[in-house]
DNA sequence: CCTCCCTGATACAACGTTATACCAAAACGG
DNA sequence: CCGTTTTGGTATAACGTTGTATCAGGGAGG
């Protein structure tokens, strides 16, 4: 029956103004102990719980965080998002994800929603094709924003990973094991990460003065990892070992060796990239580069928090190691 | 430089009042063409986002919408996700997700974290352990809320799946194929739609007249599904068959029994439930209880909208159908 | 030429908070 | 006992919108 209940409501029921109850809800002001209680008994009989957004309307002051992916369906992301949301609750910030599926259209919706909902402040793994004009909007509203992955501007607070790095890793592996014909597999768009990605594998391979760099795009999914392989396997039979732009291709290549009669670590190597869950559970156990998500979530969060307490000092960029973790799928190339 | 524009920086630039240019943007109140061309113009040229808290604060209307789920690791939640969000997008709403990772308290706290954001409607899947308190508060605050899965409340909408049903046609299925010991797989709690699940297994036991009902709680996880299986084949080397609560729990058991060297489909039957996108890409393609999770979102973002749209209406109750899908990991049991 | 009535735009108060200036009463020092 | 400070609280104006009452001006009708 009761309307909901709000300053007034409480500051009625304590018998003081309203401004009393404000400043004993938020710990300011000189309010006696004896007030304070019969206020906050106030608040507990009637159930109050502030309007944040009037707050914030009123003091500037905003602690609603966006969390923008470009694809949330992997898996990789489900800890990521636990690194960020617990960190930022912590400090009292509500984290809201949307997830663009990698559509520059929907990604530029969901930031004009966020912007228009005033989100303080916003972490972006930015999708493929993300096009100039959003980037000004985001720019213009001077939005405290850390990119992800992908950087699009000299602008924003960025993290990355050490790519390059981490595909010469793999490929020393893969010429040490005594494998001379290796391949790229996966992404399709000439963007960092990937592109930065397979620069590392190609110099690696030059370092190993193994043949030119052949590089096979295709979509960062289990069934196009899939299907890649069987194609790989029926063009170049002298390819015996591929590293691939992510687990979930990766693992989609297990599954076509698989069908195929063959297995990952007999007739070819693979070496995925992210170390999701499912990489030590698959079978053959899949060797990767991995990147601890959840932390790489709390980093993600302490550089916006130093971003919020100071919008005005300099960009700031991280790099983060992916560290080869050697399972099952590698192993020297068959004899014959 | 230059600070956000407001309304009144419009109303400046194309020299009107803030009350003309709010009507012209809502297309409310009469505006003549020419004044309205000004406006807009006005609006491109210092690049104006209305605060939509502002706006939401004065008007009453809210079109955040919150959407709490219990794990969002599980690649079930992927699709709904996008199903509710296209939904719900395409009539201008913003869906912010949050995950409570069946944690009753972190729950709690995401739950007063989008009551004071003020969000004006909510879908929830419930974790296990809400307790009443938590369910006070949201009704007290008389916010639209559906719920999915596990009802917590007369008091809302919910949308569940004939989770009985489902299980009897996975059981006919066995039994038909010739298997007299079934077991059932995954799950801790004992709250719908586990319960309801485990009472269509025996009562289709019963049915059939085969043995007493034996169920195995685990984690819904692949991990777990992997260790209760391997303890399966140690206790009750009798069984030919098991249902699973979700589809990680099956696909896991498959892992438990590749790891034996058996395979699922031969020494043992399998049937998930979800049909995640995995379920169909695995080898053995997992047999499992399918419910198209991108519609289920839909659904769930067309009973909220019905539900902002008459907000007195009394609840209403969905029931959605699980279909089974027959791949690999079924079959005849093994003659020995 | 003076009403009367539209049309088009504006002034102003409200939404639920917070920040600040302000005030009354009590406490204190000399 | 009076001035000064301290304590504890309140009144009031914002924050950026929207809804409504109001108003100025122009055209039509008498």
């Amino acid at each position: 029956m009761a309307e909901r209940p709000k300053l007034s409501t409480v500051a009625a029921a304590a018998g003081v103004s309203t401004a009393t109850v404000s400043q004993v809800l938020r710990g300011t002001g000189r309010i006696s102990a004896r007030t304070r209680e019969r206020v906050l008994a106030a608040v507990r009989a009637v159930n109050y719980l502030p309007d944040r957004r009037a707050a914030a309307l009123r003091s500037g002051e905003n602690h609603e965080i966006g969390l923008v992916l470009h694809h949330l369906a992997n898996p990789f992301n489900a800890e990521l998002i636990s690194g960020v949301s617990d960190r930022l609750e912590r400090d009292g910030h509500l984290v809201s994800v949307l997830d663009s599926r990698d559509d520059a259209d929907r990604q530029t919706r969901n930031l004009r929603a966020l912007i228009g909902n005033r989100r303080g402040g916003l972490i972006w793994v930015p999708a493929s094709g993300t096009d100039a004009a959003t980037l000004d909007l985001l720019t213009a509203q001077r939005l405290p924003v850390v990119t992800l992955l992908h950087r699009v501007s000299e602008g924003f607070d960025h993290v990355g990973l050490r790519d390059a790095a981490a595909l010469g890793r793999a490929v020393d592996h893969l010429a040490r094991l005594g494998h001379r014909h290796i391949a790229f597999l996966g992404g399709t768009t000439p963007r960092a990460p990937r592109s930065e990605r397979i620069d590392g594998y190609a110099r690696a391979l030059a370092a190993h003065r193994l043949g030119p760099p052949h590089v096979l795009p295709c979509d960062d999914s289990k069934p196009a990892g899939l299907a890649a392989m069987l194609a790989l396997r029926e063009t170049r039979p002298d390819v015996t070992a591929v590293v691939c732009n992510g687990d979930m291709v990766a693992l989609g290549a297990c599954l076509g060796l698989a069908r195929r009669g063959e297995m990952a670590g007999r007739e070819i190597s693979v070496i995925g990239f992210d170390d999701v869950a499912d990489a030590a559970l698959a079978t053959p156990a899949l060797t990767t580069l991995s990147v601890a998500p959840y932390d790489l979530g709390c980093l993600l969060a302490d550089r916006l928090l130093a971003r919020l307490a100071d919008p005005a000092a300099a960009p700031v960029t991280r790099h983060v190691e992916a560290t080869l973790v050697i399972r099952d799928t590698t192993a020297p190339p068959p004899p014959h």
